[in-house]
RNA sequence: GGGAGUUUAGCUCAGCUGGUUCAGAGCAUCUGCCUUACAAGCAGAGGGUCACUGGUUCGAACCCAGUAACUCCCACCA
């Protein structure tokens, strides 16, 4: 039977995900076991995938099948998150293209458009997710718009409401006039944009033309004494200034105080107003005060009592308080009223001026400080615990260099807005009145109960619910909870088993939107936890180091990756360059590293398959098969101490290198039977053995081709239960550190005389005979199978004396030599050893100063002292050696 | 402006408490091989002023100080 050279992914692919979907593999539900829980940070439901969930589902995956074959109950939760900000633009967009405008629709008309959306795109990544091979538990698939989810939404915001931890007020938001609503300050993006300063002159208003004369004498500003010149990037907002305001200690305007100015090109007048706030160096020392459209200009406002003027619609065009350029979008009328300004000679100049300007998280559009009525969530109190339980280890974050960002952030957190003036997502349980009060409710029916305890004339047509929705990450922030129905049955038996959730996998950008605030619901909701591991992967970036972006095109399609790498190649190719922590700079090759590494397993594969057993053979490769035994238990080890430090790429390449240099390269190559000849059953049965063992720790990284090899009736008959996903990872066993060791050894022997070989040109075929003055002890005749084998020697002779004329090698203080059919040229031969003992030499020299050094004597530890020693003698001995060498050369 | 991090081979990264021949791994490169599992491979080899400058130490890639470059986070100077 002959078997394909290279392995094909896709069949395998699609038969083994169906077949442990159909064998329940995935599904978790709670048992005597230990649990071992994550839940997946939710994609936006209208999301595709992209190299970001690549990456940080294979390392839930690897995570969840690790934890899977050490015997623990695994559930991995998946999701989809509404994404109300996001999945509304969209929706919007989808029906502007149909003709349909928003504005004409009713609420509930609105949201059958946007679920008929959802329940069309909704489980796109999801599928996308199979592809990859995610083991989640999809009967426990969530929505955070499912109705057990929202009902918490609604349970925990009455909750904060009554413990007085939300509040609603009119503040300053940040408003985004694309997606029109509010946005939180963490969903508000600064960039630094060029933009231009302009400089505009305001006429004083004067009484008196002497005064006017007189400040022109004494006062050499670059003003005129007409004028004040203010600087500002948005010139298209001074119509709605509320005055000037200047700092009381600038020398320069003295005569300014107490005066008024006109605004250009609609003259309204306002006053100058004095405010240490104001930087006397930075533009000219005046400040337009704007109080509608700036946080810091509202606030001044506010302690000098200005109006308050606002010129701006949501969607951030001029409304009709502007009085010129009404109906214009806010960036062209700052270019028309540029113009305007030139025009009206108010405009003095403009520069070039670099700012860092706020853009919206989910729509990029340029955000607008705003005053709104809006709902926030007190911060404070909830910060504190949560704070704690990331500084006193409870929670852990890998790696722990975000310890201090969480911490500055913890300790300057601002109020929450949690309003969002959208209708896909929770309305927000809050019921206006006629009379302006307003009730806190679950239901209309209860929130007309208390309306009744207001006045008992209320009915039902009197109570408005209010039109907002609440932020998406207030109810992604009850997920490790609500997932499991922890707040529609607090004492069910999931909640009680999964949480605290162990390990969270996620992107660093959302530590202060999602995994924060989870850690403060977590305590408030739960007086505990939600997961006890938070592992932050890094950006997925391209080889320029660009962060991967659909609008730079850089991105390669992941299906397409896995189309053309298979999915364990992928998933190889992810982790291959995902160090702990840090971004990585994504390249295709990887994958191909990934690909390449299956199939050298799947010829490993090959070869076993093609062996026959002779039971009449008796001579088992003892040593090959302990050596090996002893090498899988310590890079058992070497992995466990990986995972346990979420070093996952370590863990991978300890794993590569296990298979196919040690498994590969070195063991099969040792036992392999000649061509056609077969094998003796101890040495094949325990070879299948240890292919075994190869599949169980390759699985978690490439799940599908070790499913498949593991149905192979290479390895027996199998049950339908039996399968590698829920196969036992072997425990620890026996090393054998003197044969790993000498082993060691024996691999030098082998590449000195394939060394040999490469210099005199001799093929490999060509059997070679090998003598060895064994001076350290070594029984080299215990490692004669293997070193005849592999180094294809046709004889080893132990000898007690030099063998002269022969190519020759030094292992440790043991003297091998290679007679050749010519003679080895005597003079290179010096010179081979002459370069060698002069390393020795210079080796010996910076062993025997520290060993001469008093005070190297007096202050290094014993051990270092004697490993000194030892290399000291060691170092003399190969010296020695190599001296009788040359002087045997010589006779 | 404040804070954090990074800088080791052509690339991506290890290097844990300062001490083995400590300067490593994988990939890439070069040389030789189509050797009956695998050319997506085999065998071998060559790559480094550990960013720079000083200091501490018997001893520094590692500790300290400074410098430079890059990255990220936070922040209301128009």
């Amino acid at each position: 039977m002959s078997i394909a050279k290279t392995y094909l992914p896709k069949e395998a692919e699609e038969k083994w995900y169906n077949y442990w979907l159909q064998h329940n593999f995935f599904r978790s539900v709670p048992d005597e076991r230990e649990p071992y829980t994550i839940v997946m940070p939710p994609p936006n439901v209208t999301g595709v995938l992209h190299m970001g969930h690549m990456l940080n589902n294979t390392i839930q995956d690897v995570l969840i099948r690790r934890a899977r074959m050490q015997g623990k109950n695994a559930c991995w939760v998946p999701g989809t998150d509404h994404a109300s900000i996001a999945t509304e633009a969209k929706v919007v967009a989808m029906l502007k293209e149909q003709g349909i405008s928003k504005a004409d629709l009713t609420r509930p008309e609105f949201l059958k458009y946007a679920w008929e959306w959802k329940e069309k795109y909704g489980g796109i990544i999801l599928e996308q997710l199979k592809k990859l091979g995610a083991s989640c538990d999809w009967d426990r698939t969530r929505f955070t718009m499912d109705p057990e989810l929202s009902e918490a939404v609604t349970d925990t915001f009455i909750h904060l409401y009554k413990k007085g931890l939300i509040y609603r007020g009119i503040r300053m938001v940040n408003w985004d006039p694309q997606g029109k609503t509010a946005v939180s300050d963490e969903e508000v993006i600064r960039k630094e944009v060029n933009q231009k300063l302009y400089y505009i002159k305001y006429k004083v208003v004067s009484d008196e033309l002497s005064m006017m004369s007189e400040s022109l004498a004494t006062h050499h500003s670059p003003l005129s004494a007409h004028y004040l010149t203010i600087a500002t990037t948005r010139p298209e907002t001074i119509m709605a200034d509320a005055a000037i305001c200047i700092n009381p200690n600038d020398e320069r305007y003295l005569h300014l105080h107490g005066k008024k100015v006109f605004i250009p090109l609609i003259n309204r007048e306002i006053p100058v107003i004095l405010d240490e706030y104001v930087t006397m160096d930075f533009g000219t020392g005046c400040l337009k005060v704007t109080p509608a459209h700036d946080l810091n200009d509202y606030e001044l406002g506010q302690r000098h009592n200005l109006p308050v003027i606002d010129i701006l619609n949501d969607d951030g065009t001029l409304n009709d308080k502007a009085q010129i350029l009404i109906g214009e979008d806010r960036f062209a009328a700052r270019k028309k009223i540029a113009v305007m300004l030139e025009e009206a000679g108010a405009l003095d100049k403009v520069e070039e001026y670099k700012s860092q300007v706020g853009f919206s998280e989910r729509t990029n559009a340029v955000i607008e400080p705003k005053l709104s009525m809006q709902w926030f969530c007190k911060m404070g109190e909830m910060a504190k615990p949560a704070l704690d339980y990331v500084l006193n280890g409870e929670i852990k974050l890998i790696p722990e260099k975000f310890i201090n960002t969480y911490r500055h952030w913890m300790e300057n957190v601002r109020d929450w807005n949690i309003s969002r003036q959208l209708w896909w997502g929770q309305q927000i349980p809050a019921y206006y009145l006629p009379n302006g009060q307003y009730v806190i409710a679950k239901t209309i029916e209860e929130a007309l109960e208390q309306a009744k305890a207001i006045d008992p004339k209320f009915t039902v047509n009197d109570l408005t619910q209010d039109e907002d929705v609440v932020d998406t990450w207030f109810s992604s922030w009850l997920w490790p909870i609500s997932v499991f129905d922890g707040f529609k049955d607090p004492d069910n038996a999931d909640i009680n088993y999964y949480y605290p959730t162990n390990d969270l996998v996620t992107a660093p950008e959302i530590l202060f939107f999602w995994v924060a605030r989870m850690i403060m619901a977590g305590h408030e909701f739960k007086g505990d936890l939600p997961f006890r591991n938070v592992y932050l992967t890094g950006i997925v970036r391209d080889k320029q180091g660009r962060k991967m972006s659909k609008s730079l095109g850089n991105s390669p399609d992941p299906l397409d990756l896995i189309e053309k790498y298979g999915a364990d190649g992928v998933r190889v190719g992810m982790l291959l360059c995902s160090p702990a922590g840090n971004d990585l700079m994504f390249d295709e090759s990887y994958c191909e590293q990934g690909r390449n590494f299956f199939n050298k397993v799947w010829n490993a594969f090959r070869l076993v398959k093609g062996w026959e057993v002779d039971d009449n053979l008796s001579n088992p490769n003892q040593i090959a098969i302990d050596w090996f035994g002893s090498r899988f238990n310590q890079a058992l080890v070497e992995i466990d101490g990986d995972f346990a430090q979420y070093r996952l790429s370590e863990a991978l390449m300890t794993t590569y290198k296990l298979v196919w240099d040690d498994f590969c390269a070195w063991y099969l190559e040792m036992i392999k039977p000649a061509y056609q000849q077969p094998i003796d059953r101890e040495t094949y049965n325990s070879t299948i053995a240890f292919f075994e063992n190869v599949l169980k720790v390759l699985h978690p990284f490439m799940p599908f081709i070790t499913e498949e090899l593991w149905h192979d009736e290479l390895f027996g008959e199998r049950t339908a239960m039996d399968c590698c996903i829920v196969a036992q990872l072997p425990i620890n066993g026996e090393i054998n550190a003197r044969l790993l060791a000498d082993t060691e050894m024996v691999k030098q022997i082998i590449t000195q005389i394939r060394n040999i070989r490469n210099a005199k040109q001799i093929s490999p075929k060509e059997a070679l005979p090998l003598s060895v003055k064994s001076n350290s002890g070594v029984d080299y005749l215990t490692y004669k199978a293997i070193i005849t084998k592999l180094g294809n020697i046709s004889e080893l002779t132990l000898v007690n004396d030099k063998v002269s004329g022969a190519g020759s090698f030094l292992v440790s203080t043991d003297e091998f030599y290679v007679p050749l059919n010519e003679n080895v040229d005597p003079a290179a031969e010096a010179e081979r050893i002459h370069k060698e003992k002069e390393y020795l030499n210079g080796f010996l020299k910076s062993v025997n100063a520290k060993l001469l050094n008093e005070r190297f004597m007096s202050n290094a530890k014993p051990e270092v002292i004697e490993i000194e020693q030892r290399k000291k003698a060691d170092a003399e001995a190969k010296l020695k050696i190599l001296d009788e060498s040359l002087s045997s050369l010589a006779n």
